[in-house]
DNA sequence: CTGAAAGCGCTTACAG
DNA sequence: CTGAAAGCGCTTACAG
């Protein structure tokens, strides 16, 4: 193992005391002291041990992030956002995939406290309401991220996914579109509500028709879209959960034969960086993904600096913008 | 903060060592004592001191991944395939972009070693001898990934980029393509070095000249592409260093008003999910990426686990087979 | 300017 | 079956 500030101390024959304030270029010590402590620590590659730092001071200058799979673009930005704004303030970052199971993320979670990370960034797998509750009486700080109920008891930054649906969903009325399905995630009900919402505002009744439920990959767009081409009514267009699940969703409908947006239009939701070199090129709600990374870490960072004191805002909640990018995926629909 | 084991001692007047043991389920405490002291340290959520343990133990149950960005599609799948073979044994992982700074790739490392991790990955931003050799050094096993000089005196896995590169510029020459292009990455000089040696083989001069540099993004190959189209004598086919830089070269070549693949094809290299939904569909040599970092956790584990002895393999280097996916974006060229 | 002590929260030999 | 002690590598009041 590496060297210990007893070990620098013997070699000097002083206290490791003062060669650990040595290390801290404490104005106490003498400057040669200083320096010749430094530069045989330097020579023996001493690497100071953050455990026994973290240990004494109880900072431990990390984070922990739980998000259910990094593979995912979305997930991969957000990551990143954190990462970058975080590392300029020498924190270090626990990355952590749930693959979706609640299971998993409370095992997570479990993991990370015992590692006693300063503070938690959460996309959680889940939105029951008891286990939030139970989350907010954690110590360490957590910031939620991209799933989280309105009004949750705790901190959270992302969109409004009700507004943004509504939005897409306005859109592709707009083109002349009637029936419109809505390729749906497991926990995306806001959304959801939001294209339903605008199904009823044009008037348009049963707007649970055309709903079907999908995970938020390619695959599972694909198989998603085959269940909406069994309709003998099938929908003209279709409000994709995610871009994977819209791209998934072009390819199930190249394989039958059609095209998109000729037969079908598609929109998809997040905008991610590959959207725009789908054949179409795909018209989807923007998510500012990687500022939502930044904006949760940098909330976290000030809970965690102000945790003891009436500055933590235990509840900051933050919606960013979306807008409505329009590429080639959506057709307008000729006039009866 | 949380309880600690003194604080419950103190509940039932017994010594803290009588706790650890109980809460470590040893056999020794009584089944009552046991029994009435975890039931207690669970209603006072109790969560063990990790910091401590690793203090006493040495062992931290984490490693750290060096990449360069995480917003990379290889990188994140090649993180998602580390963490969920280590999750298995109960690691975390600490994740750190260099954005592909040496420097910040030096001072990850040094943050890392400083919070004791057991093993690094590290997909290096350099291939400088003298920092692997350095590297070689570190007390904790390192497993490079993606880029390492061949025989570097450390593990790694990836593929043969020689090999592979090679093998897509012959699919490009068997198309009847002789004007062919390269766009390389900084660090991929193998790949580089295959297009070129397939070029020779196929008995053509002046292999360099259709050679540019890039970065590993869509932008990236956008600009590079941008500089071949200014040849008078345009090049019909490009090897992309990445699949991200061939996209980026398939729009550059559509912002020219010309086509892909009617007037130059694209070959792209990794395979990432999304090539197969580009416009055309992306023809490109595939990595087998997640198992990429598989392999490299797989070994990781198995060099801290046999750290003290001489099953160590501190050289185990590992090449995974790659494959050409031949798409839509390389035409056959009409014989003169 | 430097030293000796105490302590952070655990675990594990050593006793009994 | 349980206790008391020592120690992991640091830092920081307290002395002098």
């Amino acid at each position: 193992m590496g060297i210990t500030t007893r070990q620098i101390a013997k070699q000097f024959k002083i206290h490791h005391s003062t060669v650990s304030r040595a290390l801290q270029d404490d104005p106490r010590i003498s400057e040669a002291r200083r320096k010749e402590i430094k530069q045989f620590a330097k020579k023996k590659n001493y690497v100071p041990n953050m455990i026994a730092k973290s240990f004494f001071s109880k900072k431990t200058y990390t984070i922990g992030i739980i998000v259910s799979d990094l593979t995912n673009s979305f997930f991969s930005t957000v990551t990143k956002g954190i990462e970058d704004f975080v590392n300029q303030k020498d924190y270090s970052v626990f990355i952590c995939n749930t693959d979706e199971s609640i299971d998993e993320e409370k095992k997570d979670l479990n993991t990370l406290l015992e590692k006693r990370v300063e503070g938690i960034i959460v996309a959680s797998a889940t939105l029951d309401k008891k286990y939030f509750s139970e989350l907010s009486k954690i110590e360490a700080p957590i910031v939620l991220i991209d799933r989280f109920p309105l009004n949750a008891p705790l901190s959270y930054v992302g969109i409004n996914n009700f507004e943004a649906a509504y939005k897409a969903t306005k859109y592709l009325l707009s083109l002349g579109h009637r029936r419109i399905a809505h390729i749906m995630g497991r926990l995306e009900s806001e959304r959801m509500q939001g294209y339903s919402q605008a199904l009823k505002d044009a008037g348009i009744k049963n707007t649970s028709n055309y709903i079907t439920q999908s995970g938020l990959r390619i695959n599972d767009g694909y198989k998603a879209m085959q269940e909406l081409l069994k309709f003998k009514q099938r929908p003209t267009a279709v409000l994709a959960v995610t871009d994977a699940v819209g791209m998934g969703a072009i390819a199930a409908i190249k394989d039958e034969g059609l095209d998109v947006p000729r037969d079908i239009s598609i929109c998809g939701f997040d905008d991610i960086e590959y959207s725009q070199f789908t054949n179409p090129p795909l018209t989807a709600i923007r998510q500012p993904v990687y500022e939502i990374g930044r904006r949760a870490a940098e909330i976290l960072l000030n809970d965690i600096k102000n945790k003891h004191s009436d500055l933590r805002s235990k509840r900051t909640h933050v919606l960013l913008d979306t807008e409505l990018v329009i590429r080639k995926s959506c057709k307008k629909l000729k006039q009866k």
